[in-house]
RNA sequence: GGACCCAUAGCUCAGCUGGAUAGAGCAGCUCACUUCUAAUGAGCAGGCCUCAGGUUCGAAUCCUGAUGGGUUCACCA
């Protein structure tokens, strides 16, 4: 039993034998006392006046004197305003510290038995990750190591967009403008390299446009298809996608293409996977500069036709409806119109491909949870895909929950690809362990380590900075990302906390040879101490909450909250010169606990420790 | 037209199930390094918590409505 559940506890007790009335525990209402009252925890007597028919300042005063007596680790009340301020024993506080200094895996919980699957990352081929995926990555990644905190056995996948149009403009252009120009040839990564070619489609495609809208064609389509008031550029603008259905040259072959490659052609399905190969190798690359990993791919390619089974069970139960090829349900319940599910040609969609995998998955893995890590602008489609699967009755459709993120803008304005203000992935890593040594090198303070080691160093502090960075905006919002901001080391920051954690190391290699055993004589706790225990207490709970919050950022604020606690500490007490040898040994085990829960809570949201900086 | 998300200091963000005088960081202005690394600490200044109602002993928090911003649904993935 913690503090909290025994005051709780006590609470409820004294009400109902000073006043006869049942609470409940979990309706107490407790929280910590604020820091210019005397007292840990405030209990608002409130909710009592009524049994008690008392003033809440009465009530206060009898239920302090309760729980003073009953309550061991209480030993004084105080009572302002009709709050029951109550102070815990510092023996109590100590006992925690030399609590969690036992355990060695304090925040990991036992295995529950209980499988996880997090989808992240979910690329496209036919270009480079960028920013946003990189908050995509970081939030899957974090959210996998949350749930295995709370003993889950996690599955991390992604699912790898790699068939469609889009893959064959790159292939296109490839083969008309590549001159069999290859990565090592280049010298590029791969997924740039594909990225390249992709982008080199959209400008020969820009260009034919162009010269199409001087011809007589686009002249008498203008005239056709205007509409009112609208002038030929605003229209053609508008007009882009229909030409490239019906009149490009480029799009008529890039869309022979995918017939072929759904003909499963081999000249085509050959060329498609030489350049597949090439974008999964360099985005293999981003991942590792990441520090992520997968335990599974699924490929769209092999998926995509999936979820026959689940529509022949659904028109069977009832639950779906066919008009000739076309099939299609009904989501007026959660505010949407009529759901295509097969199109009137009979051929698949996104949502018949995700009913598909999600029971593939299943199949696979038997999980009772999938997290889906996907932008929220998918909201309504995932709310879709689980609405359809919870009337299908499919034994996992309870557990799937879409952790939806909000878009990352630029300070000055969103991301477009068309205005070249899309921020690559790679760009950015390199970017910020540049910054990082840059810094590093100029405070001088490792240039006695080898080499190997400073770039290690220098790694860290940089994905500590931009990964904190990301990591600490609840992942609903929408964020704005910050350049600058996002390399900076003071303040809230990563290398802020990494650096408390370096002050923990420097103090533990600097300490002399005493008796470790001797913490436990200590009897003089100090407020600043007393703090930092009671923030490393709450560590598991904060774990929970994360894991049920879907929200790393938590564990952000935990990291940093505890970060500033030891550097008050630190710069108030002087450990090495303490008064004796308990309250030494004391602050050493204070500090070695404090150091370990950072670099647990840390390693919750990816970020790695550097032991000097 | 329907549905969903967001709105807190100049900027970027916290604020858990309703609780005392709404918190951090950055930017601005002070102060503290012969000290266990100042990537630090202490302080000043900065707020009609978008607005209007409602519930309550008590609302940034819950409910209703409005305004502003964003997203989305109507056979693309």
């Amino acid at each position: 039993m913690n503090i909290l559940e025994e005051i709780a506890a006590s609470v409820v007790a004294g009400v109902q034998t000073l006043y006869g009335q049942e609470t409940p525990a979990e309706k107490v209402a407790l929280s910590p006392t604020r820091k210019e009252f005397e007292g840990d925890y405030t209990v608002v007597v409130f909710p009592y006046t009524k049994a008690a028919k008392k003033k809440p300042a009465d009530i206060g005063e009898d239920l302090g004197k309760y729980i003073v007596e009953n309550s061991p680790n209480i030993n004084a009340y105080n009572v302002i305003n009709g709050f029951l301020n109550l102070s815990v024993d510092s023996s109590y506080w100590t006992g925690v510290l030399e609590t969690v200094a036992a355990n060695d895996n304090y925040g990991q919980a036992a295995p529950n038995g209980k499988k996880i699957m997090v989808e992240y990352s979910s690329p496209n081929t036919n270009k480079p990750l960028h920013l946003g995926h990189i908050r995509n990555i970081l939030l899957g990644w974090s959210s996998s190591m949350i749930y295995q905190a709370t003993g889950y056995e996690v599955i991390k996948v992604q699912i790898v967009n790699d068939r469609g149009i889009a893959i064959c403009r790159s292939m296109l252009a490839w083969l008309r403008f590549g001159e069999g120009e290859t990565p090592e040839s280049s010298g590029m990564k791969g997924d740039h390299f594909v990225g390249k070619y992709y982008v080199k489609f959209n400008t020969e495609f820009v260009k034919e446009y162009a010269e199409w809208q001087m011809t007589d064609q686009a002249k008498a389509v203008f005239e056709e298809k205007k509409k009112e008031g609208q002038d030929e550029a605003a229209f053609f603008k508008a007009y882009k996608n229909d030409y490239f259905n019906e009149y490009s040259y480029l799009g008529r072959e890039a869309k022979e293409m995918l017939v072929k490659w759904e003909a499963n052609d081999p000249e085509v399905r050959a060329l498609w996977r030489k350049m597949n190969d090439w974008v999964l190798g360099g985005f293999d690359k981003t991942y590792d500069s990441l520090g992520v990993t997968f335990d599974k791919l699924y490929f769209e390619s092999d998926t995509y036709l999936l979820g026959k089974e689940l529509i022949e069970k659904g028109l069977e139960e009832g639950v779906l409806f066919k008009d000739g090829k076309r099939v299609w349900t009904d989501l007026s319940n959660i505010g949407m119109q009529k759901k295509t599910i097969l199109k009137s040609d009979g051929t698949s969609t996104y949502t018949s491909q995700d009913l598909g995998t999600a029971q593939m998955r299943y199949n696979d893995y038997q999980a009772e949870k999938v997290v889906y890590v996907v932008g929220d602008e998918q909201i309504s489609h995932f709310q879709g895909v689980f609405e359809i699967l919870k009337r299908l009755k499919e034994p996992y459709a309870d557990g799937l929950y879409h952790l939806a993120y909000g878009m990352v803008d630029l300070p000055t304005g969103r991301m477009k690809s068309r205005e070249g203000t899309v921020v690559d992935a790679d760009d950015l890593v390199a970017e910020v362990i540049g910054a990082a040594k840059a810094d590093a090198i100029e405070r001088g303070e490792i240039v006695d380590m080898p080499v190997a080691e400073q770039e290690d160093t220098f790694r860290k502090i940089g994905l500590g900075a931009l990964k904190y960075f990301i990591l600490k905006v609840n992942s609903k919002k929408r964020m704005v990302f910050n350049p600058q901001e996002s390399v900076e080391t003071q303040g809230n920051t990563g290398p802020y906390i990494q650096y408390a954690y370096v002050r923990c190391s420097g103090v533990a290699r600097k300490a002399p040879e005493i008796n470790m055993a001797a913490s436990t004589d200590y009897n003089d706790l100090q407020p600043q101490e007393k703090e930092l225990i009671l923030k490393i207490s709450q560590f598991p709970a904060e774990i929970a909450n994360a894991a049920k919050e879907y929200d790393p950022s938590i564990l952000a604020a935990f990291s940093y909250d505890l970060a500033k606690g030891y550097n008050k500490f630190y710069h108030d007490i002087n450990i090495l010169k303490s008064e004796n040898e308990a309250a030494m040994a004391f602050r050493l085990k204070l500090s070695a606990v404090v150091a370990r829960t950072l670099k647990s809570s840390m390693a919750l949201l990816g970020i790695e420790m550097p032991a000097r900086m």
